[in-house]
DNA sequence: CAACCCATGTAAGTGTCACTTACTTTGAAT
DNA sequence: ATTCAAAGTAAGTGACACTTACATGGGTTG
């Protein structure tokens, strides 16, 4: 919304060498950086400071603590999430099953393709848990895939079943990100063609059950 | 089984004072402790050296580093998870499926009252991936659900059809699991029964769909 | 029974980190 | 031109992982 300010220190307030000018969003950078290298644990403040060029108390000037740079961070991450989930799916019919695995991949890749930040985001962070902005954004992205669930099954979004279901595919593509970047599925010699999981899921718990 | 020692330096080997007599495995205990106090990546050495009473250096003459205590912790967890598994799933008729639902709800049990060693023992931890003897303990517990899970399709264990359907409901309870014990479910207002979704799960999974 | 030795303990030290405090610089408003 | 507050610095605190050199004492051996 903000600031998605390009690479480095560039344009707007270039800095004297002292001032640095848009230290705050070329730390996010770094950190993002480090996140997706050493994990959201095991950054260290001290050393996306020293890669922007300032001293390790600077970031201290524009983040409270650790928790408050993730947290921005997180924002930031859920906010583009949310527009690749409405990317993903326009090009499907509403009401289709491929929107739903369109949504299934869109998760599973971004665990694959960027397990620090995924980890960061849908994992769990000390104090973001009562996060009321964080908590809203996270409406907001997992409204999109019950909307859809609700679209399948010819119900309103707001019927309870819809939740239900959408919950029920949420714990699957959830599980199966973990599993994955945590190596405990290839650990156990797991491996299946995933577009094909995903479909099986998908019809499984969208499709009509004989009781 | 093995040592629930109560508290403190008790019993066997009473030490002089100098020589502990049973260091390593105190020290496992007051590590087992931090971990659910504190979370696996938050829990320091010298922290369970303080507890057992000795200086912080004394713990790396039974274990090389932090990956390595872990490890043996994981390795007495998953022991007694394997003998917990087959101990629910002995009462139940062969080939039913409340045999899958108890092992869920056993699964999900350890993650919901030992948040801290379900963190570590299912999820990832520095130079655990490529353990072997890991690798081979976790085979154990999971061949415990494949070999339900044939049961109750009536096929052979060893079916690549045993191990997806199997697969299936982990990522499911796996995921379930993560999204409650990381406040996830709940900050999105999900609360649904839980032997219920277990239950359309295990249903859904395993039962025929109509194609 | 004495001597020894090695497993197991300690003290002290290194380098890193999060975060604080007191001081400095500098661009912008007056 | 002066001033002032935002944004930077240096130096310090306390904790930690892990190392090194040294100390202790129980069990084995002569």
């Amino acid at each position: 919304m903000n600031n998605l300010s390009s690479d480095k220190k560039v344009e707007v307030a270039a800095k004297s060498g002292y001032h640095h000018g848009d230290l705050r969003s070329e730390l996010l950078n770094a950190v993002r950086l480090l996140v997706e290298e050493k994990g959201s644990e095991n950054f260290s403040i001290a050393e996306a400071a020293r890669k922007a060029g300032v001293s390790s108390a600077a970031p201290y000037r524009h983040f409270n603590d650790k928790p408050e740079i993730l947290k921005a961070l997180v924002m930031q991450a859920m906010e583009e999430k949310a527009m690749e989930m409405r990317r993903v799916i326009e090009p499907h019919p509403i009401g289709s099953l491929e929107r739903i695995n369109a949504l299934g991949k869109c998760y599973i890749d971004f665990a694959r393709n960027h397990p620090g930040m995924f980890r960061l985001v849908f994992g769990k962070t000390e104090s973001h848990e009562n996060d009321d902005d964080l908590r809203q954004q996270g409406e907001k992205v997992f409204g999109i895939v019950v909307e859809a669930v609700a679209q399948v099954l010819g119900i309103q979004a707001d019927d309870p079943e819809a939740l239900k279901r959408a919950y029920m595919l949420w714990t699957m593509v959830h599980g199966h990100s973990w599993l994955q970047i945590d190596g405990k599925a290839k650990q156990q010699g797991i491996e299946f063609p995933e577009d094909h999981l995903l479909n099986e899921i998908s019809n499984r718990i969208l499709g009509e059950i004989p009781r």
